[in-house]
DNA sequence: GCTAGGATTGAGACCGGACTCACATCGGGG
DNA sequence: CCCCGATGTGAGTCCGGTCTCAATCCTAGC
């Protein structure tokens, strides 16, 4: 073991015992609150202990226990208050169990999902929460399965991995909020997510994402069961930055048979859109609606405030934390599974198409 | 060691050993990629690893080398883009130096921040940058500090503790945007804050933390420079929730005597101070002016959208891993230290006074 | 062929704490 | 006094990997 010249080395449970006056055994056993002590011994451990600023060494103690008390989190994008909501809906439910959580960001990319799944476990916590990235490249999520270790999926589900899943119907809402839209009149219902693919959205095109696929997947239901074409062309993915966003929203506002209705599958790219269409001089809803995933609070500060898809993204975070404790400590699955609806919140962002013929 | 009933064991380096047949030191050469080994058995080893799915345990190697590679994060509120922001800039740091990062999240208090460094040092962090919920509480961070552990401070100071901070000087971007206000002609200012203390603001009162204490310092300095007296009455603290935060917001606005401007000392609370303001039917900037600490991307979006104080808050988080990373590897500080600077970012938000006579 | 130096190898100690089990002590009952 | 049960104690082992150092091997140069 290598020396770090100004550190101070830590104090020992040897330390403790040798100015206690006791044997290490005893000692450890006061200071690890485990086995049989006497009160008058454990009384002058836990003195010198004090005295000495001891602090255990929870490497060592997470080696021999096997346990380490700690729960990991994998989530997207760290600056998405989606993300922060449902980790404090984990954190303030494993804290209640004694569990600590500690926390990596992906920035919604695979092989950065696969290097924080391998770091957690390699550190070896008790179970894992994972937002996962992908649906479809789930073979790191699979391997931590096999082995044995405890895994929760937030918010993404990972095809067809047999494992427990907190997330949303997505079909369901997109299915509802889509008939909300085409009831107002619109028929150009343009739909813009940063999710990456290698070509443009085409009919039956296989996705990365759950999540996207099955909004998608919500949105054609809504279209066949209205009578109604599926604007495939409106389907506008890749939107990575927020360039790009602005681009795409110009796109498919200006275009000969333009959008008449906007719905941003997150609210960060929601920003860029709006902000797009403002640049564009256009009034929402008056020369286009618009709709968005996700209910932040300043939806309800805008002019006219937005209409939007709220989760109950806290609970999510809660019921992850529960079930991943249920795996640690080797209970069965909790039936029913927890299933969690989405709302749409009607706000003032969407109104009754007449865009198209106001723009022209 | 106690024995978890599903959890299949874990393959060790003697495992691999044997299934290679080499010795148990040879392949935790060729494992751990130190000292000597000849490239034939390095290679039988590396088969054997994969072949039975082997997984370094960092517990053992951590404590082995006395070095973890990871860095811990402490933050006062994972909600907070802000917070986001900063955390981006440091794990992009860490990354490229071989770093991990991992992030506990204490919802700005103390006790919870004196938790989450306790368990991350008990972890063996190699260092930790801490974003302190208060300047005057701070025995924990002294002492992290004497152990000889690597620290560094993320956006508010420790009192007079001498420790690499990154953080804005506060005094003078507040001095600077209520000059702006005062030359707008504004002379009953607000600042409205969650900063939890025990009775309501006094001039002089000593603040737990240096962060509003400075705001305050600032804006005082503004108003004696102009020759005015600094409305003590309207700076208002304890605004912790949304509901209070409103509450609050009503009082300064409906009193005899009412502000004409309101400051918001984070991006949180501005949602529900710009809410309670819209309730009470009052416009911005024409009845009432409005300025917030940092600029979040929706502030954009508002109409009319609003003036911020913009922090390089990606910058400090880069900073602070920077110095963290110089101080684990036993580096001096870095002369001089880096400055931060905010910028006040006038948009719509901030009117001439006029709005007390409009108003009654 | 011999020697020297560099590379490789393997045994054992170690990191810090939890665990096991044989032994010692104490107190109560017969 | 003896026996038994409960409680406390201490020595040694173990977790999984790194490090050290003596011994061995290999190769190149003389």
């Amino acid at each position: 073991m290598s020396s770090n010249g100004s550190r101070r080395r830590e104090i020992t449970v040897a330390d403790v015992a040798r100015a206690a006056q006791v044997s290490k055994a005893q000692a450890a056993r006061a200071l690890g609150n485990y086995g049989a002590v006497s009160e008058e011994v454990r009384g002058r451990v836990l003195a010198a202990a004090e005295e000495l600023s001891y602090r255990p060494n929870e490497l060592a103690r997470s080696m021999n226990t096997g346990k380490s008390n700690t729960i990991g989190v994998v989530v997207g994008d760290i600056e998405n208050p989606h993300f922060g909501l449902a980790t404090r809906g984990i954190t303030d439910t494993a804290k209640k169990s004694g569990y600590n959580v500690i926390l990596i960001n992906t920035d919604e990319d695979t092989a950065a999902e696969v290097d924080a799944v391998r770091v957690l476990l390699d550190k070896r916590v008790d179970g894992l929460i994972v937002a996962p990235a992908s649906s479809v490249a789930t073979r790191h999520l699979q391997s931590v399965q096999d082995s044995g270790r405890p895994l929760v999926l937030l918010d993404r589900n990972a095809g067809p991995m047999d494992v427990e899943t907190m997330a949303v119907d997505m079909a369901d809402i997109s299915h509802e909020s889509t008939k909300y839209l085409l009831q107002a009149g619109h028929r150009r219902i343009a739909f813009i997510s940063t999710l990456r693919t290698e070509s443009s959205y085409r009919a039956g095109m296989l996705l990365d994402s759950s999540q996207i696929a099955d909004r998608l997947e919500g949105m054609q239901q809504a279209y066949r069961e209205g009578g109604f074409d599926f604007p495939v062309d409106l389907v506008r993915l890749n939107a990575g930055d927020a360039e790009s966003i602005r681009r795409v929203t110009r796109e498919v506002l200006l275009m000969p048979d333009p959008a008449t209705a906007v719905v941003a599958s997150d609210g960060l790219i929601a920003l860029s859109i709006v902000e797009a269409i403002q640049e564009l001089g256009l009034a929402i809803p008056a020369d286009v609606s618009f709709l968005m995933y996700d209910d932040f609070a300043w939806t309800r500060l805008t002019t006219p405030p937005l209409t939007v898809i709220a989760q109950p993204v806290y609970n999510m975070g809660v019921a992850a934390a529960k079930a991943l404790i249920r795996q640690i400590q080797g209970l069965p699955r909790r039936t029913p599974a927890p299933k969690f609806t989405a709302t749409l919140i009607r706000r003032g962002s969407v109104g009754i198409r007449r865009a198209a013929e106001v723009r022209k």
